[in-house]
DNA sequence: GCACACATTTGATGCACATCAAGCCGGGCG
DNA sequence: CGCCCGGCTTGATGTGCATCAAATGTGTGC
């Protein structure tokens, strides 16, 4: 979640939201969009007219499971938020091999970079899950960029903390052990929803396990093992997608 | 060089470039620092009152070799860009590891990111060579920004650009051999400057093997091997600091 | 409720790369 | 000129993690 615009409150609680209905087919719905926009950080500041014309910029996707949003290669016309749904985007190596770069759920948008480099796209995206989207185009964006300071700070912001993200991504893949890797996503995923003082207990698993495993740069028989020797360990308990943390402070300080 | 902003014409040629002559040291030669700072593409579209401005808000930085620019954990006023000299940007491990994420030049940026989320830094600098560094307060350029679109534009680029250069960096280290990442280095290396149309025979190593080594997530060692191993193979010839570049088809199409 | 496909686990083995430990080599300085 | 010191190379050995293979769960459609 680091590399990743953060949600709003609402949007955040699940990756995925069971799909709005909507009502009369003909027209889109354009009310919905403005909403939906203006719950994201990114557009939180803009006034109506502002999210009127970026609303006009975008079209809805849908994407069912297995399917792609878009390959690597492809050109980039816009950046994409999630509606519903969840996308992993990743890397194919030529050899077979796939590296999730990140996954991506409701609230959270990707491919901004892109659209301003104006370069086709490096990744692919691929639902996970039953997904909708929303595309904004370029020239929406750019035509309120010159005209709305916060907005482009905002974006800057944005962009910012993907970096920053990347650059602990980095941090973790080049120093950090495998299971190192495991606990520290599964202290920041336990942390996410820090309402209290005390990070969670339980932890429910993103993705599948060998999704999640790529992400976090090791074969799904890897994350498997690790899971179980910290299971052994007694720090974890793993039931199905959901793992108990049962001794966090000796979770934070192992090491090998 | 992919995640970082790309210099100048004229401050690309080398990685350092002879200190400038100080003429008068009681006061700051300023006409010197709004013409360096035109050079860079960040700036190049800004008017003489904003690059006043701008110059106002920096302050020079002189490091000897060896030196740190900050550590992991100083707060962040601002950014930095290299006038002469050589920057390296890296993490330490409590375990006594160091991954360098990043090797900075003349006419380069860093810190544009950790400036606008306002926290304290994550990596930390220190001087490959004895270096001059501009610090380009952050209230400077917030003030530009909320006034030059053309700017904001130009910094969402820079920031972009080290996105996908991060990006590239993430795919490399996750599905390529360590072969394979020198191969890449040297390639780029050696395109760089591609003024006609073959890339050059020639690539001179842009910093002291064990830190590529780091940069590439090698140990001094392997990476030594690799280039023995390349040398035998007859795709290369290593004298030194320099790299002749023998086959560069079977350079590129080398898997192994 | 059964069956099939797919995800996950478990085990055996292999390899890419790290680590440890000497040698080597160039170059700065007394 | 020779000494020493840091950067680089070379060799021997170790290990974290991948790979390959198979068994076991788990969910989903009929």
């Amino acid at each position: 979640m680091t590399t990743t615009t953060q949600q709003p409150a609402d949007a955040s609680t699940a990756s995925a939201a069971p799909p709005v209905s909507s009502p009369r087919t003909a027209k889109r719905p354009a009310i919905k969009v403005q909403a939906f926009l203006a719950k994201l950080s990114m557009f939180s500041e803009m006034n109506d007219a502002e999210l009127d014309r970026i609303a006009d910029g975008t079209h809805p996707v849908h994407t069912e499971k297995g399917e792609a949003v878009f390959n690597a290669g492809d050109p980039c016309t816009g950046f994409h938020v999630v509606v519903y749904g969840q996308i992993k985007l990743g890397f194919t190596s030529p050899q077979g091999g796939e590296k999730v770069v990140e996954i991506v759920g409701a609230g959270q948008s990707f491919g901004e970079a892109l659209m301003f480099l104006e370069r086709p796209y490096i990744v692919a995206a691929h639902a996970l899950a039953d997904s909708m989207l929303l595309h904004v185009g370029r020239s929406a964006v750019f035509g309120e960029l010159t005209n709305d300071p916060a907005f482009s700070r905002k974006m800057l912001s944005g962009l910012s903390l993907r970096l920053h993200g990347l650059v602990r991504d980095v941090e973790a893949y080049s120093l950090r052990s495998s299971a190192e890797r495991v606990i520290g996503y599964l202290l920041s995923a336990g942390a996410d929803r820090a309402d209290g003082a005390a990070p969670r207990q339980e932890v429910l698993l993103s993705a599948g396990k060998g999704v999640l495993a790529s992400r976090l740069n090791m074969t799904p028989e890897h994350f498997s093992r690790v899971l179980h020797d910290l299971s052994v360990d007694g720090l974890i308990a793993v039931e199905g997608k959901t793992v108990r943390i049962i001794d966090i402070e000796r979770l934070r300080n192992h090491t090998a």
